[in-house]
DNA sequence: GGGGATCTTGCGTGCCGCGCAAGATTGCGT
DNA sequence: ACGCAATCTTGCGCGGCACGCAAGATCCCC
């Protein structure tokens, strides 16, 4: 995506990140939040503790920096599709996009960190708070598609929200599932159900 | 709705709890969330500082307490409904009913505590913890009401989730706008929106 | 009216976020 | 090739906060 010749200083900052990410997610997991210290965690990135500071707000930030990615991505994927493409096969294909990256099953990295932060209630905040920032950067690619105006129409962020919520739940589902469906089906069957409404349950 | 002859410890309870929530809103706002110190807060309530700590979780928290008690109102009043009613005009009800007690516009200090909750970012991440709380006693009752489970259908959550954004965002141009219409309105048609599907955009 | 339960309060501790200034490292123009 | 300037890391330090613990106050109920 952004390929402008990156240069050495950003080169180490990304890694520097990087690694703080996860080794973050590691120990969080490990031996859980509370006792995965900021020092602990920079120790294990060989970077200072001041420096962690620089980079996230807290603990709970770092260890939602890789589902932020991610979110965020389907915002991109959706701005990128044909203009004519009809709107929800373009969300679709945009909301399945982070998937298409995995090979067999999600990031396991991924999926930890989202275990851990819907599990955690000191980190649900950040969670919700990364798909806040995706479901708004969602709203406006909607608005840009569709005509529309997010400060004028509710359309915009009632698709952003409902798609974003379809997400959350088929992930959560597939989640807490012991032999779930593949998650790209589960996602692409509660986008099927929000873009069409929902006055009665239906099936699965 | 609770009112079984409550004791006067309770009463006590309540009072600073309440004390406490309009203290703490009522700084933060005049001052900044920055600087309105727990110390200054516990001091305005007339409790101690450690108090405090027993009954919030944080300066956040006490902030939001408000919003919650009034979001965790809309499943309930969803549960007191007649089991015939149709689905969506019963959550329609529910959904509304918090601004039924408000005489003329909603109550100044909710308003001001979404105001503040949602331009601060120290402060959202508590907010969308409310919402999400709420969000899943509304999904309870749903599936109570559609002989759905939550464990199983997507539906339930799906329904609750969309009907949480509904109402999200229509409070939230409802806050932005200038001369907005009646709040209940901007709610009514949101909700609309979202149970009908949103294939295409509808004007408002 | 008294015993037991519940809650507030004060004290202490460890963690955290951030301001500040100095030292290290990279980018870049010449 | 070299040095200057910009940027960033790092160490230090401080104020604030969440929470454990024990003692004292308050209330409930018999």
């Amino acid at each position: 995506m952004t390929t402008p010749p990156l240069g050495l200083r950003d080169q180490k900052k990304m890694a520097r990140r990087e690694a703080m990410i996860q080794a973050a997610v590691r120990l969080a997991v490990e031996r859980g939040v509370e006792n995965a210290l900021i020092e602990d965690i920079t120790a294990a990135a060989g970077v200072s503790h001041r420096t962690f500071s620089n980079y996230f707000g807290g603990k709970a930030e770092a260890i939602a920096a890789k589902h932020l990615d991610r979110a965020r991505g389907v915002a991109e994927v959706l701005r990128g599709r044909p203009a004519d493409e009809p709107l929800w096969d373009a969300i679709t294909y945009a909301a399945l996009s982070p998937y298409r990256a995995d090979k067999k099953s999600p990031d396991p990295e991924w999926t930890a960190s989202i275990r851990l932060m819907t599990s955690e209630p000191s980190l649900l905040g950040e969670f919700l708070k990364t798909n806040a920032v995706a479901e708004r950067e969602l709203a406006d690619v909607v608005a840009e598609r569709t005509g529309t105006k997010v400060a004028r129409d509710l359309y915009p962020r009632l698709v952003a929200a409902t798609v974003w919520a379809a997400v959350e739940v088929a992930t959560d589902k597939w989640l807490s599932t012991a032999k779930p469906a593949p998650i790209t089906q589960l996602v692409r069957n509660a986008l099927r159900q929000v873009a069409a409404g929902l006055p009665d349950p239906s099936a699965d």
